[in-house]
DNA sequence: CTCCTTTTTTTTGAATGCATAATTAGATTT
DNA sequence: AAATCTAATTATGCATTCAAAAAAAAGGAG
């Protein structure tokens, strides 16, 4: 592993300390080895412990009072909760990029809902998930509001160590589709209101909810 | 002023930095002092630099490379939209309290709203603002979902340096006044749909903006 | 052998120290 | 006196150090 060199220490080791996290790497509810990162990351506990802060903060790890960082443990709860927060902002996202998306952005969402509709075809999963997160995450930017952006992506870094892992029942997988052709259109239209009501019903969160089901505790 | 003792001290930390931002003490665009800071909470810089980390990136300052750490200013279009996401999780917020709240906070949030309707009647626009506040709060809390109490807190923290200097027109107040009504309603019918639909289009957010007009750059 | 106590080691939280970058003050020139 | 350049001062970023707490290991009693 190379080390860490750039403006932000903490900001990178933040970074790492979230991926080796999103990866499990370090499993939740272990304890965070502070002095190990330390010489895998070629810094001192300084920075590392600025990044655990903001971690803690971004609900990555939990803070015990002299015994340090542990992996937060993701709950089902917290994920539906997470999940339904998200969901509400995608909405506010679309009603927003309805009247606000740029004719680039625009073309950029059509062309990566043509990927995900072949990544459907072709029965990739991985193809489709990740494609299908891309869109959305396109639609959020689009909104051009810099805090949804800053709140969505946040609250997306803490759910991503499951996503992925879902596996779609076929129907699901094809209403949610059909669902995206939907959102498509009234982007097209420039229809705020109708892609604000498609996201707040569109069942990609329950779809990633029902991977929770299997989930461990 | 008083040192600062307990479990953690950079969440104190920053929980006095944040209260020095919101009362104006550390003026917007003003770099933080470290060091002087340090002194007045009897404390190194090493809990004061962790909790600017945190801060940063909450949005209350920003870290310059090798310029420390300055006030962020509360643009009009930063504040547009942190109110615009407040409002949409308000909403969200309502749809689930009409579900999950209990009779307790339904008790307790009908005591706020006629405090507030006497703040009203007896012109008392500060306290009106304040308690209008608490019940909003209030109902978020009844949505039982931790990451939604989180962001939101989250949020108001950040534009409550911009709070309670609103002048109301008599209009825009008379109608908020009468929207809370329907709020209250809304609740104790236990319904969600209808909670949700008012706080979405409720002016409180816009009454708050109007007095941004007057805010400068 | 198991359980409890005591000692050692490790880890944590926070202060201090140090090298570097930025700011200020002062000198020099015009 | 104004402007520009240079030296002194200060602030910043990170590493290191130190005291206190927790975990682990060793010892002893039942």
């Amino acid at each position: 592993m190379d080390k860490i060199r750039q403006s932000t220490l903490h900001g990178e080791v933040a970074e790492r300390v979230r991926d080796l996290i999103a990866q499990g790497v370090l499993a939740p509810g272990s304890r965070v080895p502070e002095k190990q990162l330390c010489e895998q990351f070629g810094v001192s506990r300084t920075p590392l412990r600025e990044a655990l802060k903001v971690l803690a903060h971004e609900g990555f790890v939990e803070l015990l009072p002299n015994r340090g960082a542990r992996v937060a443990k993701l709950t089902r709860t917290t994920l539906k909760n997470t999940f339904e927060v998200m969901q509400s902002l995608e909405a506010l996202a679309g009603e927003l990029a309805g009247t606000r998306i740029s004719d680039a952005e625009l073309a950029n969402i059509e062309a990566l809902h043509y990927q995900m509709l072949a990544h459907y075809k072709g029965g990739n999963m991985q193809e489709y998930l990740l494609t299908n997160q891309q869109i959305h995450e396109a639609i959020v930017v689009a909104s051009q509001n810099d805090v949804l952006i800053d709140v969505y992506k946040n609250l997306n870094h803490r759910v991503r160590r499951v996503r992925f892992t879902a596996e779609l029942s076929k129907d699901y997988w094809s209403q949610a589709v059909s669902e995206h052709e939907s959102m498509v259109e009234a982007l097209r239209a420039r229809n705020g209101a109708a892609l604000g009501e498609i996201l707040r019903c569109h069942l990609r969160n329950k779809v990633e909810m029902s991977a929770l089901e299997e989930m461990a505790e």
